[in-house]
DNA sequence: AGCAAAATCGAT
DNA sequence: TCGATTTTGCTA
């Protein structure tokens, strides 16, 4: 009976694809082991088995697998099962689901490997340039890849040559297949057993008595194996005995000492601090308590607590009580919020317990974690990780905990799959009947929502840890102080006072603004033009410490224009504030103060974000000018005051969650102001101080916020209460996306009526070239979302078949806030 | 995605 | 009119 399987690809393609598989093969394989599979042309591509049967397919011959990768399941069954529900839900296919879930060292890519034609007698003369270029190098290196050929000959078009020398017999092509991942060994010396007696080892020991320093590592290594009893690594070594790597040499090849390999796990922690949790106080066990009752009922809960209020620590209990019955945890965090201060803070909970699991790790760390939870490692027992980490081979998930549940950053945007870590963390605890416990002190709309419908439980936490009390917030109305001239700069005279009486306290000052760059836009004063970017329809941004304007879409770069470029005026003017002038005044202000900025632009490097929280928390920086990555979930226990530059630019950002966000933005920002026994102070400025959003800031009314936002999305149709769908077209022509979009949404509204909004280019149409256009439908809470993404795959299908429309892209984000 | 055939472009 | 560049179709 012949075999075969089912594969899926990593790239984006409807179908799965058959292979051929001999009986052997077939008794070996098991449905989620990877196979290298060949697919188009020349490339070899791995692939997941996602079905093994004996259908042969009618209308081709199947090719033969090339290679088996596994001899166990990489994924499981419930995680194809997941994998099939995001593809469905989120309207993807199975194998940009696959790209996204699996760490990249997982997935091998076959590379073309050129080599010399040794058989061959070849005349030179026979070449061109190119062609004798190429040759030349294969001189020097055995093998070249496309990419050193691309090198080599300054150019991406190399197809052409390489077949040119290939039919003069001059090189061989082949395909080879790379194992990202190579286990790390670490390096270990022992000395050699003839040396292992009193005797031999008195008489080594003399005959080093001239060579001081090879002597030292030999009476080192010594001591280390004394103290450890263990085998001891050679950086250990150095750094006992001050000695060289040239020294440990010398002994080797003396064959005094002897080298060997041992494959270290690089997921290594060793514990630090305690491994006891702290007691609760009465509103944190009582909060505890009313968890579990509310799971009982249901398998979400919603746990509202103000800012410090002690969320963690309940976690970290429910965690190892999880932990205790055998259960794997998986513990979502924002990205951002992923630092080295929470990561210790747990690890001291967790020790070895823990594993982490997010982007800033290599790709061989993820694949380690991966195993350790696949294989129900002890130390994978609590999972640590941002957004992918819902994609982990869980085994017996017992509970898994979304912090800081409101923040947008849990949704992908770009690439597919444009999933809802949140969403999906729901989902994924549901297939195991495991329980969700979603956090946060300015709960989601939606989420909350859920809660009032009694599909989440609730627990609240009114109470800040030790009785903090909640800051005090103050509104700073801008428009009087500019009439009043109470200003200095952007500062208000409230502001400064303020900021003096924290800095003489000894304590530090956090200032918000949601912008960055020195100032948003450079404009004209004569004739009102702003440079503009060549690739996209936005103004350019000034950024002061490159001299440079820059486009934040899509990086491009020049040097501040000295002249305006439609008049030649050099009165140029910049609108508006960023981070970079709030920070010039700041210190022109108080000159003795350490001032520091956290920013898009100052945390690039890869501990740039580390550097400054760092530095911040060891009170080397007195203020601390950022965005609004200063909201996520920072523990700063000196900060006395926060300062809300401007309000007015998150209140009146252009989208249906704007009031949302605001308060949540801001009363998060003001839950870093006071932490400790002295009361924080929290100043907003704004232009429009009775704005409801703001007040309810002030009060801390989450509950009349929320009262008075679902009224408005009751009443223009939003989530929570409607769904959205958005659809997005792109493509360089500005009138073929145009009538393109015209078309989609001609076709929708047969179906959706009035609950199609749109074509509309958004704020910025075009983006590095390309046209972008949106569509948006609405979906009423009566209507299956199932059929609704039915009938728009349907005109995706007919909108596909149009010759005109067929290079236009299409993007579909379901839920797409 | 990536590759190659087909279609279109554009300068001699 | 030929070669180069872009578009289109297909992968099992």
């Amino acid at each position: 009976m012949p075999h075969f399987i089912d594969v899926i690809l990593p790239i984006p393609l409807e179908k799965s694809y058959t292979y051929k598989i001999s009986g052997t093969e077939a008794k070996f394989l098991s449905v989620g082991m990877r196979v290298a599979v060949p697919f188009g042309k020349s490339k070899i591509y791995t692939g997941i088995v996602y079905k093994i049967h004996n259908v042969n397919p009618l209308n081709y011959e199947a090719k033969d697998i090339h290679q088996i990768l596994d001899d166990m399941p990489l994924v499981t069954g419930d995680q194809l099962r997941f994998w099939e529900w995001m593809s469905g839900y989120y309207m993807c296919t199975m194998g940009e689901v696959m790209r996204s879930a699996l760490p990249s060292a997982f997935i091998l890519e076959s590379e073309t490997i050129v080599s010399k034609n040794l058989g061959a007698n070849i005349d030179e003369g026979i070449l061109n340039d190119d062609e004798f270029l190429v040759h030349e190098a294969l001189h020097y290196r055995s093998s070249l890849k496309i990419e050193d050929i691309m090198g080599i000959l300054g150019k991406k078009n190399v197809f052409s040559v390489i077949k040119s020398l290939l039919e003069k017999n001059v090189i061989l092509v082949q395909e080879e297949i790379f194992d990202k991942y190579v286990p790390k060994l670490v390096r270990f010396v022992k000395l050699r057993p003839e040396y292992a007696s009193h005797d031999s080892l008195r008489q080594l020991m003399e005959t080093l008595s001239k060579a001081h320093k090879q002597r030292d590592v030999v009476m080192a290594l010594f001591s280390i194996s004394a103290k450890t009893k263990k085998p001891v690594k050679v950086s250990e070594l150095l750094n006992e005995s001050g000695a060289t790597s040239s020294i440990i040499k010398t002994l080797v090849d003396k064959n005094i000492l002897e080298e060997f390999y041992i494959q270290t796990d690089r997921v290594d922690y060793s514990v630090q601090g305690e491994n006891d949790s702290k007691q609760l106080n009465e509103h944190q066990s009582k909060a505890l308590e009313e968890i579990k009752t509310s799971f009982d009922i249901h398998n979400v809960v919603m746990m509202h607590g103000v800012t410090s209020s002690g969320k963690t620590e309940i976690f970290v209990k429910l965690i190892l009580e999880t932990v205790a019955k055998g259960q794997q945890v998986l513990y979502l965090l924002p990205e951002i919020a992923l630092t080295t201060q929470l990561v210790r803070r747990l690890r001291a909970y967790f020790g070895d317990m823990m594993s982490v699991f997010h982007s800033r790790y290599s790709s061989h760390e993820r694949v380690e974690v991966w195993y350790n939870v696949l294989n129900g490692k002890q130390k994978a027992s609590v999972v640590l990780g941002a957004r992918s980490s819902v994609f982990l081979p869980f085994q017996n998930l017992g509970l898994v905990i979304v912090d800081e549940e409101h923040e947008t950053s849990y949704k992908q945007f770009d690439p597919a799959p444009r999933y809802h870590a949140r969403d999906a963390a729901i989902v994924l605890a549901h297939s195991f009947k495991a329980k969700t416990l979603l956090g946060s002190a300015t709960p989601s709309l939606e989420s909350y929502y859920n809660v009032k419908q009694q599909k989440y439980g609730l627990v609240e936490l009114h109470r800040r840890f030790n009785n903090v009390l909640m800051p005090d917030i103050e509104l700073v109305d801008l428009k009087d102080k500019y009439k009043r001239k109470r200003m200095k700069g952007l500062f208000s005279d409230r502001m400064i006072e303020e900021m003096e009486l924290a800095l003489n306290d000894g304590r530090q000052i956090i200032l918000f603004q949601n912008r960055r760059g020195f100032s948003p836009i450079v404009e004209c004063r004569v004739c009102g033009h702003s440079p503009q970017c060549i690739n996209c329809d936005v103004s350019l941004t000034y950024h002061q410490y490159r001299n440079q304007l820059r486009c934040h879409y899509c990086g491009y770069n020049t040097v501040m224009v000295q002249n305006c470029q439609a008049c030649g005026s050099v009165d140029l003017d910049n609108k508006g504030f960023g981070t970079e002038q709030i920070e010039e005044q700041v210190k022109a202000l108080f000159p003795a103060q350490k001032v520091g900025r956290m920013d898009l632009d100052t945390t690039r490097g890869k501990f740039g974000y580390e550097k400054i929280i760092t530095a911040f928390e060891q009170q080397e920086i007195d203020i601390l000018v950022g965005t609004q990555m200063l909201t996520k979930g920072l523990d700063f226990r000196n900060v006395k005051l926060v300062g809300i530059m401007n309000a007015d630019h998150l209140l009146n950002f252009p989208d249906f969650r704007a009031h949302e966000r605001s308060f949540q933005l801001m009363s998060q920002v003001s839950g870093r102001a006071g932490r400790t026994d002295v009361r924080g102070k929290v100043l907003i400025q704004t232009y429009n101080p009775h704005h409801q959003i703001l007040q309810q800031v002030s009060t801390n009314s989450y509950a009349e916020m929320y009262a008075d936002q679902m009224v408005e999305r009751q009443n223009f149709k939003y989530p929570p209460v409607y769904r959205l769908i958005k659809l997005t077209l792109r493509h360089n022509d500005y009138g073929r996306v145009n009538m393109g979009a015209e078309w989609f949404a001609r076709s929708l509204r047969q179906m959706f009526a009035a609950n199609v909004l749109g074509p509309e280019f958004p704020p910025v149409p075009r983006i590095r070239n390309q046209y972008h256009i949106n569509i948006l439908v609405k979906l009423p809470p009566e209507i299956s979302l199932v059929k609704t993404k039915e009938a728009i795959a349907k005109i995706h299908n007919s909108f596909m078949s149009i010759k005109d429309f067929r290079a236009i892209r299409v993007i579909i984000n379901v839920d797409n806030y």
